[in-house]
DNA sequence: TTGGGAGTACCTATTAAGTGGTAATTAGTA
DNA sequence: TACTAATTACCACTTAATAGGTACTCCCAA
């Protein structure tokens, strides 16, 4: 092995996690972890200057999610290579941060020893992907039939936001009063997302959208 | 400070989480580890024969989760000081977890001094909750709304049968359509239903059920 | 045999939701 | 700079949904 050492930043909205991670990757000399995010907001500045070998990053945070971080870095002209980890086996999630330029998608709850063999795997170029994943992307890929998450991300953020109130049962008064907007103004969204969806009413983006959280599960 | 070391068991089924959590755990002298688990099957058996001074247990594991993991332990007459751990901050687990012998309930993502010091709190009898638990919990007990399968049973056969279509996202006029009976008098259904079930909009009652259908699985 | 729940239907009145426009602001892009 | 997308707001209009009644039929139990 060489004698250069591996620049690695973590982005991982739970300190706990961090700490783990930052001790197991401590038991190889020549992984060096030069950075700590605990936000997408936080770690895109820090990615771009720093520019590290591998960024860990996980994919639900709070705010800006993992797979927004991930374009937005991409966007920004990030080359590191960026490794998603995460407690989600969802077919979308892993669809998603693929073909947004991840570089390999491991889970939490895997075994540590190898775990810290595949970030090593990374390291070398390698795509690393989770075991239990090889099989959710070949199943995944089969049926390409996946256009929910398509039709969730053709939805702005705002649109998406709305959404998720509906999906909880709230009326547009409610939602409005929620925002700080008229309600007028939440009626102009909810049609909007309506037309995009497809759907023909608030009640079947609620049904729809409960089921989409379900499935996640 | 006593010399007494305190025993911990740790319970989770995420290895990385474990890890953070031992090395924060270590910092303190009188805080002791001294077994892990990572599901609940694995843990009962331990806690009763280690019988140690304080749990922490994760809510969402796979296989038998959290809340099950609690009540069996408190079954089979383990006494420890159980406090969940976990990243859900939802309503149900938070007030599940407490009337089920928790003695505490805190969030994964809070900062880990935070942690450390709130379960040094815990080990001195002391119920311990998060910043963001203690307004969920104030506003969950607020509304006694647990209604579940006996408010289902509540509902008559066409009430119920019309509560499904709208689970399905369908407007009055086609339940109407579907049963061959006028939609005024799915109207009137509909009105009984809600009042049945306290809710107050059929966005509700199908955000509702699809989530009651969910949790079925 | 009478009372009540369930299911049906209709009526009125009010509020909520959804549709189709116009338009201003801001931020980002060609 | 001109263009575009996103967010906000307002208006007018139509339809859907909800709340409160009355009332009739059927069936089951007291």
């Amino acid at each position: 092995m060489s004698e250069y050492k591996s620049s690695i930043m973590l982005v991982d909205d739970h300190p706990l996690l961090r700490k783990g991670l930052k001790q197991l990757l401590a038991l190889e000399d020549e992984l060096q972890v030069i950075a700590e995010a605990s936000s997408g907001a936080e770690a895109i500045p820090l990615a771009v200057e720093l520019d590290p070998d591998l960024i860990i990053l996980d994919l639900n945070m709070q705010g800006m999610d993992g797979i927004a971080t991930l374009k937005k870095m991409r966007d920004e002209g990030v080359t590191s290579r960026i490794v998603m980890l995460t407690v989600s086996d969802a077919d979308e999630d892993v669809v998603n941060a693929i073909s947004n330029g991840a570089d390999g998608y491991l889970l939490k709850d895997s075994d540590p020893e190898l775990l810290l063999e595949q970030i090593k795997r990374s390291l070398t170029g390698k795509m690393v992907l989770s075991e239990e994943i090889t099989q959710v992307l070949a199943t995944a890929l089969r049926r390409p039939a996946v256009k929910t998450s398509a039709e969730l991300n053709s939805l702005t953020n705002r649109e998406h936001e709305i959404l998720s109130f509906i999906a909880k049962g709230l009326s547009n008064k409610l939602i409005a009063r929620e925002l700080t907007i008229s309600d007028g103004t939440v009626k102009v969204h909810v049609k909007h997302l309506l037309k995009k969806l497809g759907l023909r009413s608030r009640v079947e983006a609620a049904v729809w959208m409960v089921n989409q959280q379900a499935a996640k599960t």
